[in-house]
DNA sequence: TTGAAAGCGCTAACAT
DNA sequence: ATGTTAGCGCTTTCAA
């Protein structure tokens, strides 16, 4: 941030105008001599436009706002990844903002950015939240006049999601075809989107394989690896052969859980796990789950926002599909 | 960044500069009456200075920019958060940079964020370079007047590091204290401090007890769950009873040759990680690991560039210590 | 083809 | 105790 452009201007013998029209490429009749004498000094200078000024005047910074509940989470740490990496290719930047899964953090953040001028917020909603809460959100990003995009979650305006009634359908579906009739659920909070959609899938895979639907094979999580362990604890008098546990901690936990129960997997129960994060890969029998396509969310949540900030396109929701990662902790049914 | 300090000029009928002497907590001399009045106004219209505006004329931003290889290493996103936390307890915010392991990148995210008036810069120095390249990145920031602050790196001025040696010691010692004198290690790349570190503290820790170094039981790795693989098949024809990983990824391939080849852990070999990442915990045998506080070093790390950007402190550089969590993966030798 | 001047929203001497 | 004024570094009419 040494020189500026007035620095140019003295160099050269030149207007600021001048100066600045030929370092924005404008399409304004400049001389061929002057923009490479200035051009030159730009170089030999090192001159980088302060992007505070820049963006005072422009009302325009290029820079987005991105808030995660938690970035330790991969989900959220993968989906930051791509998306910096998709505004880095724009010449955009991404301000990272962890609201350690508080809605009030949230709300406190959304105007920090308001106020730092940035074009646009990926909002990954934070759980302690509900509708309300949501809507709240929504509600005040708009007043504040900055475009918003929620990950994976659609209320209003754009968003990125997944298809979770797919997933659910096909985590179903495998176990089904593997021969199971008794399919037991881990779910997550009854109250999010994500978990309900599952459950939906599930539902629809057992219709349509014309498997009667159990209730009492569900039993309600909440993403936490502990949740799978009580969950298999509270199945423990039910007849089932196969547990979709509705994400990879709840997975492990049921592994631990069957463990100390003495079934092993997948002879005794075929386990699908959903998230498929990296560790699920290298278990000592690696699960089968369904992945989300995180690289894909996070990639076209900066490139959408981006574009919306540009006025290149509204709103807009894209949905992604899920994809089931058969490994070993599926198997048909003993006997 | 609707209402302006104009705006509420014209609403109280002051002049700017008091509405703006008032919101900015000055000392001057202003009657309460009037405070009352700007402050009631600033309310009721939802001010939100704009700091674009502010950073131009202050010439600073309170904004840090995080420069790290990969967000989605456990390692990092830990600092992450504790950075952002650190920041955001204190009204700063930070820009997120992912160098995707290239100096390169590196080096052309310094310049963006030094257009973007950043206060200061947390660097995760890329792998893929050398002295050389660190040092060009640290000489980069210098000549834009940016204030720098290596993560577990010392090259030159500030930086948050960990023991490592200590690290390399405490694994080591507990391995011996078990009543291993074979103890094999699958390092990190032989060019990186850390790994140097903690050889250094290995050897330490044998030459304390007596045990003489066998450089034969030291095969390099590179920090990937592969390379705990292929140096276990390195080891093969090698005696040793314990196995000390330079990092808990290599632990787990580390795991996985020695059950094929026959060999339980902790009963045949005992096993030693490094990071205690989240997984360790949760294996089916847990791992037994150094533990860095990553918690601690986010956290100092933004606390202490907050205070150099402020000017309260100098170079500085904080040190951590590392320490041994004992879990199920190591145990006395056979016989 | 180039330059003068206004102004983005704010702070900070320097008056009054 | 409050107001005037001059910028911060840049873009952008509008003139020349």
């Amino acid at each position: 941030m040494r020189t500026t452009i007035k620095d140019i201007a003295a160099a050269t013998g030149l207007s600021v105008t001048t100066v600045s029209l030929v370092l924005n490429h404008k399409p304004s009749g400049i001389s061929s001599a002057t923009r490479e004498r200035v051009l030159k000094a730009a170089k030999e200078m090192d001159y980088r436009p302060n992007q505070l000024a820049v963006g005072l005047i422009k009302r325009r910074t290029n820079t987005i706002g991105l808030l995660v509940p938690d970035i330790r989470n991969m989900f959220y740490s993968a989906i930051a990844k791509e998306a910096e990496h998709a505004c880095r290719k724009k010449g955009w930047t991404v301000m990272l903002c962890n609201t350690g899964d508080q809605h009030k953090r949230e709300l406190e953040y959304i105007r920090v950015l308001g106020s730092r001028g940035v074009d646009g917020i990926i909002l990954g909603i934070s759980s302690d939240g509900n509708d309300e809460k949501t809507q709240e959100s929504c509600e005040l990003t708009r007043s504040l006049g900055i475009p918003l995009l929620l990950l994976d979650r659609t209320v209003q305006g754009s968003a990125v999601v997944v298809d979770h009634k797919k997933g659910g359908f096909l985590a179903t579906e495998h176990l089904i075809k593997l021969g199971h009739r008794r399919i037991a659920c881990i779910t997550g909070p009854s109250y999010l989107q994500g978990s309900i959609s599952r459950v939906e899938g599930y539902r629809q895979a057992l219709s349509q394989y014309g498997i009667p639907f159990d209730e009492s094979l569900l039993v309600e999580g909440g993403y936490m690896m502990q949740n799978g362990e009580e969950g298999v604890l509270k199945l423990a008098d039910k007849q089932y052969t196969a547990l979709f546990a509705f994400n990879d901690m709840m997975a492990y936990g049921a592994y631990k859980a069957l463990r100390r129960q003495g079934k092993s997997v997948p002879d005794d129960v075929s386990v699908v796990g959903y998230d498929d994060i990296f560790f699920s890969e290298i278990l000592e029998v690696p699960l089968t789950s369904v992945r989300q396509p995180l690289e894909e969310l996070g990639s076209a949540a900066a490139s959408l926002l981006m574009e919306i900030a540009n006025g290149e396109t509204e709103n807009k929701v894209i949905q992604f599909e899920p994809q089931l990662i058969v490994r070993k902790s599926t198997a048909k049914p003993k006997e």
